[in-house]
DNA sequence: AATATGCGCAACCATTTGATTGCGCAAGTT
DNA sequence: AACTTGCGCAATCAAATGGTTGCGCATATT
């Protein structure tokens, strides 16, 4: 069994993350999404897959047809990621800002 | 000359991402950092290099030693590319708001 | 029924990646 | 001066990756 990559590796790709800002827009086909790539349609089929089975994208059949659509969801694991900094960050502007104030009462 | 990577593929690596992680409590040393992984002290190293290249690290030598730290700017290049979809997500948010309000008034 | 279209599976290939090991240089310690 | 420590360079290797091509199945059209 093949192993699945999360979500960081998924989006680690510059054609999967073009992907995804295309379907930002509204969802698509595979046939649709690859016209606006210079690689070949078996190429960005196998972008799909992996954006799908992590869970970026969702299908849904229409009789031979499929239509992918973004699962803005999934992006939040990459925002709670990421909100751990800003926590850390705000924390030390807070100390800062903290050490700034005291700085100022000792002039005066 | 080796391909530089963007800060996508720096954080697709989990060791990476773990790396960042230890850094954002502090900055380390090359081994101090080692001490953490089971994997060599050279392959951490690497792993040092590429997310120094992409600017998520910044680096200071101190005698024989350097110190690593988290360049938390750099990470905003991840947030405002998410930001896209935040927008995104806010107005499919309004626009249904919009309808539910609608469906609401004509049941008065 | 025959043909066209949508689209994934599989095999293949070149490149990239992440790890290890050995080595060597610079700085620190004895 | 000799030894130790910090740490990157280079070579090597196995695995993963991203692309292509050929094929085949299901659905849609003629």
């Amino acid at each position: 069994m093949e192993t699945r990559r999360d979500v960081f590796q998924a989006i680690a790709d510059p054609t999967r993350r073009a992907i995804i800002m295309l379907l930002a827009l509204g969802a698509l086909t595979p046939n649709a999404i690859a016209q606006h790539f210079n690689s070949s349609r078996q190429a960005v089929s196998k972008h799909l897959r992996i954006l799908t089975e992590c869970e970026i994208l969702r299908q849904e059949q229409q009789g031979r047809e499929i239509h992918y659509q973004l699962n803005a969801d999934k992006m939040k694991d990459i925002e709670n990621w990421l909100e751990q900094f800003r926590q850390m960050l705000s924390k030390r502007f807070e100390q800062l800002d903290t050490v700034l104030e005291q700085l100022k009462s000792n002039k005066k």
